[in-house]
DNA sequence: CTCCGAACTGTAAGCGCTCACAACGTCATC
DNA sequence: GATGACGTTGTGAGCGCTTACAGTTCGGAG
């Protein structure tokens, strides 16, 4: 075990005290209250002081001091971005890529920082609630909210504006959420599905204790009723739970003829499923997905599967949330969703 | 396109103003300063004092207001946690995630909350670097940095403690860092290879404006000498680089026995192109990886790889940043490396 | 009974900023 | 020349907290 210590540079200590808004006042030569001005827009400030006070900036390097100007304006200037979820499905999961990209490029448009949290234990949760109710955010995107974790309830009795991403089960009257019509987009699949001829469709769902799992669940129920309960798995979003409960589908069911997969990452793992098993997709077995994801276009057969629309999810989410913030009741969008046919069913 | 309302729920207006200590105070009938001391660890405070402001905090629900202490503090209680890289990359390499996990888990134990921000774009660069030095963290940890970017640079000169993970090239000196030894790993791979017989070792390195992708390349030149320009391809570490860069490579050298390729994701794009090609692993071509991440055991056959310290590289960096933030002179530290023998070479 | 130190508590001075307010020209208007 | 309006500027009062510092209390030693 070497550790080895490569250098220790004689060393500039940290900052010789930072420069104030006082400071850059006394070398502009006018007051703070001016200096102020100018950093919050500008307006009724002469064109001499202001060229000033940017010379003093720049000359004295000053950046604000957030905390000192959050406490008088009670804003942060940032919202939380809260994944609830074991970290390594966050990484996995491309759908979190596409909110947390979308809702960044949003909110930079306000000037508001995205900062990203990952609460993969309890720990982490209770943790993050007591960060994210100090005031360091002006709100919180909740994404992945499942049934039962408490942080929800947490930050809203906390009074802490939240938006969450998908149904709040158990909160729809009283939390703001953005979510796409998960269960519009099931019977969309599983009405395609038969209008291909298919007769006994099964269904991989995702997790049962999330708005996705249960619509697309209720979305399929929709249109084929109770169906038979030997024909209905449940996944964890994960491709290897896709394909884990794909061979138990097949095993309970042998003579199903399509599946509708509640993700593309589990469709991929279906679509391994039924290679192993000797069925060809489509041929045998139809295989419908959902997110339209990337692994939907490079899965061989390509995905047939249902489009999510994510930039406008988190446009709607941002917004929302902003609203939120500006003091405006609860309110919630639901997103069309929309076949997108390829070669899988 | 339907955008429905589903509620608008009469409502609550955010926090009708929200206690502060002296709130707490007045209710446990003490001082503002005796709250204060309560919360800063309760030194010199009366178990009846104590009990009196547990109730009242428990009663009024009061949460520090983190801008207030920062103020007077000068501390922030976080860390940015910077990641320098094209957003897929992030949610595609498994070493971001190890790395995150292990600082976020490091820190919480110094109670210190770890925001992860990622910056794809110069755009986000700027806007990270200025919120970054507005006082909201005492320091960053910087991820996968690149030659010629200039965070690094602005970070430093606003006199930000940052630690960088990995060498950072052309600041060795000035800028603490914690790296794994990578030139002595791709030496003990290249060597490991050359034990079992294999004479014409290609190599597919990583981009060669990071310190992981010169170094290795060094490594590998420190055993083999300058060998073969057309044994050597360069990838940026995502498994498609290492496909197309292994189908260079069997292009420009198809008499080559054995591959190191410098990361364990890019390996398993290799052995998917020495499979297409018709070369067994290893029996045609022994493939060395670098990482030992997950999908080292995953790929068939498994790799034999290189581990890298992923834990013990969080801990050294945090330790190190919270050394800077105290104030120290910049240090580096280097942690060894180890191979892993398995099945591809 | 006095005195001293230890344990505890209250007080007040800021941390760096924003923003209402008052004060100051300066100019056009009466 | 007095008046008011307006653009510009400085002033000061906090935002909610920490932290010296200065009491205050109380027990035990002298």
């Amino acid at each position: 075990m070497t550790v080895t210590e490569p250098h220790r540079a004689r060393g500039s200590r940290i900052s010789p005290a930072r420069p104030t808004m006082d400071d850059v006042a006394a070398v502009a030569g006018v007051s703070r209250g001016t200096v102020s001005r100018f950093l919050n827009g500008g307006h009724n400030v002469s064109r001499s002081a202001r060229e000033a006070v940017e010379r003093a900036i720049r000359k004295t390097g000053y950046v604000v001091n957030q905390h000192a100007r959050s406490l008088v304006t009670q804003r942060a200037g940032s919202v939380a971005f809260i994944l609830s979820e074991p970290q390594d499905r966050l990484f996995e999961d491309p759908n979190f890529n596409n909110l947390l990209r979308g809702c960044t490029q949003v909110l930079a448009d306000h000037d508001i920082t995205l900062l990203l949290t990952v609460a993969a234990t309890d720990a982490d949760r209770v943790r993050i609630g007591r960060w994210v109710t100090a005031g360091h955010v002006d709100g919180a995107l909740l994404i992945s909210n499942h049934l039962g974790s408490p942080l929800l309830g947490d930050l809203k009795e906390r009074g802490l504006p939240v938006v969450v991403c998908g149904r709040p089960l158990g909160h729809e009257r009283d939390v703001s959420y953005a979510a796409a019509d998960d269960r519009d987009g099931a019977r969309q699949m599983v009405e395609y599905l038969r209008s291909r001829g298919h007769r006994r469709i099964g269904i991989v769902t995702g997790p049962l204790d999330t708005s996705g799992g249960v619509d697309r669940l209720d979305g399929y129920r929709d249109v084929l009723g109770a169906a038979d309960p030997a024909l209905v798995v449940s996944g964890d979003y994960t491709q290897a739970s896709g394909e884990a409960a794909t061979a138990k589908l097949l095993d309970q069911a042998p003579d199903l003829d399509a599946i509708f997969v509640c993700s593309d990452l589990m469709a991929a793992g279906a679509v391994a499923a039924l290679h192993r098993a000797g069925r060809r997709v489509p041929q045998d077995v139809a295989v419908g997905g959902f997110d339209d994801s990337k692994v939907a276009t490079t899965t061989t057969p390509s995905l047939t599967t249902i489009r999510q629309p994510w930039m406008r999810l988190s446009a709607e989410m941002v917004r929302l949330l902003l609203a939120r913030v500006d003091g405006e009741d609860p309110a919630a969008v639901l997103l069309p969703t929309e076949l997108v046919v390829r070669d899988s069913a």
